[in-house]
DNA sequence: AACGGAACTG
DNA sequence: CAGTTCCGTT
């Protein structure tokens, strides 16, 4: 599955912010090693399934210092990315999710979208991923 | 398993 | 602000 790089920078800045669980999850996705864990759903662009949700759980609690997640908590994290719009549940498909890839483009290609005064839709208050605007407010 | 409120954390 | 922890409900 092809997918946009600005996904993976995660790592690639250094000294930055701490690490976001959707961009943790995209890493895991994109590295052969985690297959077996992890992996893009064939078929459906940008779903995915959990295979094993124990070993995603230890290894997002590793990165995090968390000892003591687990898939109920890290699922919780998930869940408060429906509102966000930056993935949604395939329901009835078992520890399946879908990202919104329409939503984080856009995020991160305001002014490509349309026009001039499209950006307005991404700085109505609510960034979802906390990276594509950055600072507000300073002026 | 999946959901979502509520309190809490850095 | 982006989860983490806990937990009752479906």
């Amino acid at each position: 599955m092809a997918f946009p790089d600005w996904a993976y920078k995660a790592e690639s800045s250094p000294g930055s912010r701490q690490i976001q669980l959707w961009h943790f999850i995209l890493e895991l996705l994109q590295k052969e090693e985690f297959h077996h864990v992890i992996a893009w759903q064939q078929g459906e662009y940008g779903e995915f399934v959990i295979k094993d949700p124990d070993e995603v759980a230890r290894l997002w609690g590793r990165r995090k210092c968390k000892p003591q997640m687990n898939y109920d908590k890290l699922s919780r994290a998930l869940r408060y990315y429906y509102n966000k719009r930056i993935l949604h549940k395939t329901k009835g498909k078992r520890f399946t999710y879908k990202f919104n890839f329409s939503k984080l483009i856009v995020i991160h290609h305001p002014l490509k979208a349309e026009g001039p005064l499209v950006a307005c839709h991404v700085q109505r208050g609510r960034d979802v991923t906390g990276m594509g605007t950055g600072r507000r407010g300073g002026r």
